[in-house]
DNA sequence: GACAAGAACGAACGGTCGTACTATTCTGGC
DNA sequence: GCCAGAATAGTACGACCGTTCGTTCTTGTC
């Protein structure tokens, strides 16, 4: 069980290093097998289908983001701080071409009119998702940090916009202020929802 | 000429329309042909080659995308209501679903890491986006809507962070506050570049 | 050392890809 | 009505796609 456990985590490995350029859909087995240095019906083995193997670079890609950004966050004390971490962790992951987050931005835009597991397991993860950011939010709504009033969702949802926005920027256009700009927004955003705002 | 023209208008039509749903990479000359009602080798002599085929696909989405959001925008009153108008046109071109504006966040997803003529292209479509998008909001400062020190390259690469949110949130998530999420967060866009803001 | 089980390989399949060449049909000016 | 040239169809090719199958090599167990 060692030996086969092992080349297939090589072969996530670098299934979502390769689907993080070309697309989970773009990701080919041929191409995969001669990357990890093996046969196609070897490495077809393990797959068991492209469907299969889509699915479980999927979840290779979410378990690598999990470690890499939602972990450290929440080690961060509740409240703001942690949303900032949540958000340094993220920004960071992008910077450095991290594979996992920008997996994912790919293999949204890919399968977004695209029916199938991979686009349900995707709805899922996205929601997922969605759903710890606004916990982490509301931790500091709890602890004060932010207005009683403020939606979780809503802030969930300009997050991950800030962070789509930021990807596109970094990594399409190469813009320097890519970051610089992230940051702002980021900082916008939370002013918006903390308390001593004025506006009411 | 009228003929040869009419087909390849249809071609394009069509091709933005199936691009917008599988990529501009998963789009296929055979497909595309029997999509359109024409034999594979028939609309090769239009298209004279894929690259070609994408990037005249890519020019008609921009046509078409400048056509339904940015010249109607246009037309609003210089300033903070020509900023509106370019985002509510925008969401628009979104929630109907038409083609034009997905094909770019789709393309933009999955040519950011793949070299050539393609990516190029995007990369100059993007840059003008942004500048287009900043040049509407810099009229806002010039009319004393925003504030004068603001960042109109920082608020365009905003906006288009908010318009890459809904396009996800609606689009995979069939979320539906995807609008409402983007529109407040559009209203907070806005209230930081005012100028009755107290913050500074 | 025999042997079952697992891991990896090589060859082949039907299909589709992009592309090239050759034919056929259509169309518009004379 | 003819005919050049454009527009479309037909056919073929080599490459690669996902998948299957039979074979070999490794490995751990008795």
């Amino acid at each position: 069980m060692s030996k086969g456990d092992a080349t297939r985590q090589a072969i996530l490995h670098r299934g979502v290093e390769t689907a993080a350029r070309v697309g989970l859909s773009g990701l080919t087995i041929g191409e995969l097998a001669s990357a990890t240095g093996m046969s196609k019906s070897g490495l077809f083995a393990h797959a068991k289908s492209k469907e299969s193997l889509q699915l479980q670079v999927l979840a290779q890609a979410r378990e690598e983001f999990i470690d890499s950004v939602i972990r450290p966050a929440l080690a961060a004390p509740r409240g703001e701080p942690r949303v900032r971490s949540l958000f340094d962790h993220w920004v960071t992951c992008g910077r450095t071409r991290m594979p996992g987050g920008c997996l994912f931005v790919k293999a949204a835009a890919e399968y977004d009119d695209r029916p199938g597991a991979v686009r349900d397991q995707l709805v899922r993860d996205h929601t997922d998702l969605h759903e710890t950011i606004a916990q982490v939010f509301r931790t500091g709504i709890k602890e004060g940090h932010f207005r009683a009033d403020a939606d979780p969702a809503l802030f969930a949802s300009a997050l991950h916009s800030v962070m789509l926005g930021f990807y596109h920027s970094h990594r399409l256009l190469g813009d320097p202020a890519a970051e610089e700009h992230a940051r702002q927004s980021f900082e916008t955003l939370l002013d918006a929802a903390r308390p001593t705002s004025d506006t009411n």
